[in-house]
DNA sequence: AACCCGGGCGACCATCGGACGCTGGTGCC
DNA sequence: GGCACCAGCGTCCGATGGTCGCCCGGGTT
């Protein structure tokens, strides 16, 4: 068994490769720093069990379709987002990356919500957004809110929390080439790594110390970034 | 479904209540207070959802002896503890809380391994006594340490903490009286509910601002207890 | 209308925190 | 030796954090 590490994102075809983004959003010190160039990493399971049991681990998923007939209520899936502007609404059926931000602050009051219901409760009271406050947040009335969809783009919040001005940058420059959200969202990983290197690389600190970030769950991909390129560039 | 709360333990046939202990130790505005007189408490699920699909929930636990064969290794079961007083080494084929509260000191170093190890793979740290903490211990050589044992004595551990000479006294008295284990650790529960009292009820608080027992994770039981007497008490 | 791009989010998975009670070690008679 | 007590810890369980790619919305031709 394998652990691997997709730093290219989920589609290996993307046309475009990130370095072609203007020199000051980009790491530097690397020109070998492409995450494409990285690609895959193997790394071998400190766990090899020596039986090959886990042989048959069929995929089959999803079923959807409206065949449930159990009031499910079945919500219309969310418009995508597009890379825009700060201040620049989204045109179409689209959704603009002000709002994806907004999304998180929601996120932020409905953990509040959360912990002051634990706390009358007497119940273990979360610091962070979990399953639960993703449930209230549904529950709620808040449905086109979704842990994947949240976890999808909390590196580029962080990015948004940590330098605005360079998350806007970054916008402002993938909407004027024509980048795709992907792309974009891709891309947010590189000055955050340069912000990670500037603190030691210690990125959960980073997100720690940061009101708003706080409550978030650092990415693992991010978290590995970081790790890759400290031990590429003398610890 | 219901949602129970023993707060008399694992056993309701203990020969002694607890509040035959002296005063001095136990909380006195209640004298209604004894966790045996609350005996369960039954609440009503908040997702009762109306199927009873859950009914066979068969128990079949267990299977031990040396049958399995292979190279288990099968360790021999610790000795059980007994109520000892600070200092005092325990007698015949027992161990002594001093060695108990010692355990817990054990687990402080391995979480500090494991976090070492961690933040060398650019893995996410632990801040907690976590499985993979017990894991650590288990293979490094402590294979007398095991979740379920620690679990069992944390809040006794807290106690030792938060109130030493609180704890000792208590230890004393239950030795001088001849109570068995189970006996002295359900009346550690007392003391706390009482510091907890004395610090606006935030039993998470008075674990996290204390040093060594910040790694671990505050009990339910004793979390409901306090959150019980909260009510109970005029908030 | 037909097609294809790309990303929303349903659903899965390993593992977690948490709990309980069966076994069998232990002291007493 | 036999027995009764009781607690160590194996084992289970619901739920969590984390992930991946199916399916279909949407823009383009």
């Amino acid at each position: 068994e394998q652990q691997r590490l997709d730093l290219a994102g989920r589609t290996g075809d993307r046309k475009r490769k990130v370095d072609d983004a203007p020199d000051t959003l980009l790491l530097k010190e690397g020109h070998g720093t492409s995450l494409d160039a990285l690609g895959l990493l193997g790394l071998t399971d400190p766990e090899s069990d020596s039986e090959d049991k886990k042989v048959a681990k069929k995929k089959q998923r999803k079923r959807r379709s409206k065949e449930v007939g159990e009031d499910g209520e079945e919500r219309p899936r969310e418009h995508p987002f597009i890379v825009t502007e700060p201040g620049e609404p989204a045109k179409g059926k689209k959704n603009g990356l002000d709002y994806l931000f907004n999304l998180y602050e929601q996120c932020g009051k409905f953990l509040e919500e959360v912990q002051q219901i634990a706390k009358e409760k007497g119940e273990k009271c979360p610091t962070k957004v979990t399953n639960e406050v993703f449930r209230h947040a549904k529950l709620t009335g808040a449905g086109y809110i979704n842990k994947p969809k949240m976890r999808d783009y909390v590196h580029c919040y962080a990015l948004h929390c940590l330098d605005v001005e360079q998350s806007n940058e970054l916008r402002k420059a993938y909407k004027e080439r024509g980048e795709n959200v992907g792309a974009w969202c891709q891309a947010c990983y590189y000055p955050l790594v340069l912000l990670a290197r500037e603190n030691e690389w210690d990125i959960d600190d980073l997100f720690n110390r940061n009101e708003k970030l706080r409550i978030w769950y650092v990415p693992t991909k991010l978290r590995q970034l970081c790790h890759i390129e400290r031990i590429k560039h003398g610890e």
